[in-house]
Order: C-alpha cells, then sequence, then structure tokens
DNA sequence: CTGAAAGCGCTTACAG
DNA sequence: CTGAAAGCGCTTACAG
C-alpha cells in the first residue's frame, strides 16, 4: 500500500513550510510574493512526486466539497438518464462532481436523501422536487445553499428553476392536432398533482375548447404496472370509440398505449392518432414512427448547471434566482399522419 | 444562514467534554463505561437539538468517506441507467453513496477520472473497464482499494469481477435459432476488442459449427451514429440476401437494424428473425416483440454491491476476489417467430 | 519574501 | 467513569 503523500511530507523533503507550498498550489504565488525560481521548483517538484492534495482536508477547512447533489425521481428513467449524462459532463467541465440519488418522487425519501447530503456537505443542489417539499427546500435557502429546481417548480418557493415550456408546448401540440383535422382529442395522464401535469392539462384544455372541440381526459394510477396500465387503457379506448388522437402525458404511457392499439388489433396512425409528450430514442424508429414533443436536454441540463453556478456566486441570495422555462420541439412524426 | 452545530457547541452546551460525546455518538458508550443516564441524556440532547456529525471531518480522521465511484460507459445507455439505478439502491441501504462518472469507454479519459475519485478518497470502485485500463486498475489494488469490474473483465488483473454468463447466453441464443430451422445467421456486432464482444461472437461461431451452419459476421464502427449504422446495416442486408437470422451484439444496435429492416420495406418475423443482446423495455411492445436475451439488471447490481463489501472487509487482500458470471434469460417473442 | 501557529470538526490513545 | 491532548491534511491571518 503506497504512502499517499501529504503537504508536510513535501515540506520536509524540500525543507521549507507548508505555507509556501499551499500558497504555490493555489496560485498565490505572486500575490503573496514568492520567488520565481522557488515557485518554479516547487512546481516542478510536486509534478515530479504527483503530489494530489487531500481533498477531504480541503474541503473541511474550505467549507466547499464541489460536488453538486442530483436528486431525480429515477435515474433509469429515459429522460434523466440522459439529463444524468449531460448534468454530469456540464458539471465536471466547472470542476463539480456529482453525487446522485433517487427519490421515487417520494416525499418522505426526499427529505431523507437532503438530510444526506447536507450531511455530506455538498454546495448545493440540482432536485426534482416531489410536491410537499416544500418547507425542506426553503431550509436549504435559509441556510445559502443553492437549490435549482428541475423538470418542475414548487409554487411559492423562490429559487432558480429549469422547466420545460408546458404551456407552449401542449399548446402547440393541441393546435397541431386540430390543425390536421382530428375532432376527438383524448388526454392521457397519470394520476399525479405535480405542476407540470397540471400546465400541461389545463392548457391542452384551453387549446381544443378555442376550436370548440371536446377533450376526453383519462386519468392512469401513478404506481400502477406497464401491464396494468395498458388494461386501462384497451378499457379507455373501446368505451371511447369516437377518439381519434391521443395525446399522452408522459413517454411511458405512450409505450403502453401503442401495446393497448396492438392488442385491439387497431392501426397507429390509420384509426388512431398518437402524441407522447416527452421523446424517446425508439419513437423515431418505431413503424409507424411516433409523433412527440421533445424536450431539449441538453439546454436544460446547461442552463441548470448555469444557474446553480449563479446561485453559488450569490453566495445564498436568493434574489438572483432564475426561473427559466425552455421551449420545446414538436418532432412530427408518422403517427400523426 | 443557521449556523451548523458542531460536537464542542454540544460538549459547551452541556459542560461535558467532547470525547464523552463522541463515544456515545459511535456507540462505545458501554465499552468505554460510561454511565447509562449519561449516555441516556445525551442522547436525548442530541436528537433534540438535531446534531449531525461532519461527514467530512469524520472523513478526514478515519480515512472512510463511504463513497462509492461508479464509472459506467455511458449513464444514458439503458443498460447502465438500470444498473445505476439499483446499484444506488443497494449501496444506500449499505450505508454507502454513489458518486458516478461516465468513461466514454475511452481510455485517457478513464485515467482520469480515476486520479480524479482517488483525490475525492471513495473507499473503493465499481467500473466498467475500457481496454487499456489494466495497469490503472492494479495501481489501485496495489494502494489497497477495492474495484470490482463490471459488465467486463480484464485479462490478467486479479480482482473480483461481475459479468453476464456471455458464453452460456450466447450459445443459448445461437442454438434457439438453428432449432427453430434458421440456416442462415449473420451477427452483428461493433468493431471493439471488449472481452464480453469477443466472447459473444466466439461462441456464437463454434455452436453454429456444431450444426454446420455458416455465420455471416458484421462489424460496425464503435464510434458511428444512429443514421450511418442504418445505412451499413441496409448495405449488409442487400449484399447477404440469403440470411433468414440475425443476432444484434447490442440492443442499440438492433435499433438501428429495426430501421434498416424498415428502410428495406422488409418484414421482421417473415423475412427476417431477430435476437438482440441485452433487453430493452420496448422490446416487449413493439410489434413484432423483439426476442432478447436479457441481462438480469437487479441481480448483477446486488452481486457486484456483495463483491465490493466482500473485498472491503478483506482489506485489500485480493485474495478472496469474486469472478461471478451471472446466467442470462432468453426472452422469446414474437421476432423470432 | 517566508514561516510558525491556529483552526476546520472530528476520533482515540492515554492518563487519571 | 470521564477528559485533556494530539492528530487527520489542509488554509490563512499574522508576524517578521
Amino acid at each position: 500500500m503506497a504512502k499517499i503523500l501529504s503537504i508536510r511530507d513535501i515540506a520536509n523533503e524540500l525543507n521549507i513550510s507548508k505555507t509556501t507550498i499551499s500558497f504555490i498550489l493555489n496560485g498565490k504565488a505572486k500575490e503573496k510574493r514568492i520567488s520565481d525560481e522557488l515557485d518554479e521548483s516547487v512546481t516542478k517538484y510536486l509534478a515530479q512526486r504527483d503530489y494530489k492534495p487531500n481533498q477531504l482536508a480541503k474541503s473541511l477547512i474550505m467549507g466547499k466539497t464541489m460536488m453538486i447533489g442530483l436528486m431525480v425521481e429515477n435515474i433509469s428513467y429515459y429522460f434523466f438518464a440522459q439529463v444524468a449524462y449531460h448534468i454530469e459532463e456540464l458539471a465536471y467541465q466547472n470542476g463539480y462532481r456529482i453525487i446522485y440519488c433517487i427519490s421515487d418522487n417520494d416525499l418522505h425519501k426526499t427529505q431523507e436523501l437532503i438530510g444526506m447530503f447536507r450531511e455530506r456537505h455538498v454546495d448545493g443542489y440540482i432536485i426534482t422536487p416531489p410536491s410537499g417539499i416544500e418547507k425542506d427546500i426553503k431550509g436549504l435557502l435559509d441556510d445559502g445553499l443553492p437549490v435549482v429546481l428541475f423538470d418542475r417548480y414548487l409554487e411559492g418557493v423562490d429559487t432558480s428553476y429549469v422547466v420545460l415550456d408546458n404551456y407552449k408546448a401542449s399548446y402547440d401540440a393541441a393546435k397541431y392536432l386540430t390543425s390536421k383535422g382530428f375532432k376527438n382529442i383524448a388526454f392521457l395522464e397519470l394520476d399525479s398533482d405535480q405542476s407540470q401535469m397540471h400546465d400541461r392539462r389545463q392548457v391542452y384544455q384551453d387549446a381544443l375548447a378555442e376550436s370548440n372541440l371536446p377533450l376526453s381526459i383519462k386519468k392512469i394510477p401513478f404506481i400502477s404496472d406497464f401491464d396494468y396500465k395498458v388494461k386501462e387503457m384497451v378499457k379507455f379506448i373501446k368505451k371511447n370509440q369516437q377518439i381519434d388522437a391521443v395525446f399522452f402525458a408522459t413517454n411511458y404511457l405512450a409505450f403502453s398505449g401503442i401495446k393497448a392499439i396492438n392488442e385491439l388489433k387497431m392501426s397507429t396512425h390509420k384509426d388512431l392518432a398518437l402524441v407522447a409528450f416527452d421523446d424517446h430514442e425508439v419513437f423515431n424508429i418505431y413503424s409507424p414512427s411516433i409523433t412527440a414533443v421533445a424536450q431539449p436536454i441538453r439546454k436544460l441540463a446547461r442552463q441548470s448547471i448555469n444557474a446553480f453556478l449563479k446561485m453559488l456566486d450569490a453566495d445564498g441570495r436568493s434574489n438572483n434566482a432564475e426561473k427559466i422555462e425552455v421551449p420545446a420541439e414538436l418532432m412530427i412524426r408518422y403517427s400523426t399522419g
């Protein structure tokens, strides 16, 4: 087991003080008026010995861990997996590391995990918040910790958030369907009280009302498994034969919907047009390909990191919270004609 | 900004020494013969004040961070996203946290990231190793750090690994196809020198040779994008009209294959049977559904954490390395008849 | 231009 | 039964 070098070892080997080395290490050589020769020779020696400062000790004294706590609903979902990829990359470029955990969108679990991240002294948070977590988020903000809400915001919590412009996204999708001549559109959603679900439905309803078209709404229980969802959809479609288009509020719902349509021996496209919220790699290759409202994931990730860094700079003053709504992109494919 | 309580604050408030509190905190009250009353009253006070020890200070002195460095090829891939989910859950249950990063299967990047994890003093590693990383992994092991290789192992590196039983998985899939009467089977793979790719191909070749059947092999460049892969496959299928079944070495390849088949106006199932390595949620709902070799992800994750914990116990003696091959499950669906 | 000393918040060997 | 003191590996205000 190779001994790990400490700054003291280096100091002894070089017969100078730890202070001087620390200054050089942190680029304060000029500021502290350390001679150029010393600076240079120490820097060289450090590289030669491959000395790496112990980040733990550094964190303890500086009060910064250079870690971001990332808490998503479920990292195995396509959307969040993509997000995790981009967030990690962008954070890394800014010197930050990601420690992640999964909230399952469960209030109690999220509270526990926030506590865990606090013990670890992460420098801040990027969170997809479950509803009910308002007070805990405020607690973090009160203690000067940056929190960026992601994918959805919390009413009454004044902090940065990065969400899709659900209003415009839903409106555009609805208008697209009506412009294609569909008359009986169904809205299929999860039984959830998250802000973005609510927004999507509301706008959809309004957009159709503008054209005097009816909207059938079907809610599927949040916790149900795939097969149950399929069953529910089969029932719904059978009961509502007049429907000529379906809008799915999430891509996973669309998958169950596709399965239901297959089971009913109906034809996507001919019998029923489909639009899904949240694009998925598979929508593009499915036959027929599925029209979807795409979230620009890279942009969402970038905005989140930017908002995070900006809050850090502000050092706890939440008045520079950024409320960002990123426009979606409607990927028109074959399932809508 | 609420002040964070330190053990010293508590000591002052209670007029006892930090030592005593530390003992109580770490369940050493009995061992150190601290009076039951003191133990109880301090414990109560700690809870009341909601005191949380600073993990950073604790880590610094104990030399343990209770963090596992997880390095996967790309967390946004379906397989790794699932793995990340289960690893996090199981690690959490054992008191460990996950800090992750993405290797892109790039040797240089992986080396850099290992260095980064070292600076952070993670207690150990779970890695999907790119080829060429042997020396760096050995370096970690020499320094007594547990490393669990995941998804593939490294020739000549004596440490724990958890991989699929690629031999049996490929053999079973090949035998299944021959038993269904397919005579001209193609093997589509990525141009990569990872151990598991090599194994899969070799076994496939052997299994078909047993039945005196020819095997066409097509390699697709590792770094090519989706559309390029589709193009390559279209070309390949056109050139090899005799093929009646295709085995895809990864599920992403299968997606490009499906697209290619659609572009050629051919019919999966009637014209060409498909089998994919690595299951994907979508294979089950695609029409026709796609037969796949499924990796038991939960089990792989569990074995990895177990191997990790076992190595930690052994405290750097790598002689208790666990070499685990988990059997796959062949999910027979409609694409093979 | 450089260094001795204090301190971040913990743990533990040692002493009483 | 309990506590004073040293130490983990850093940074920085202060002194010279």
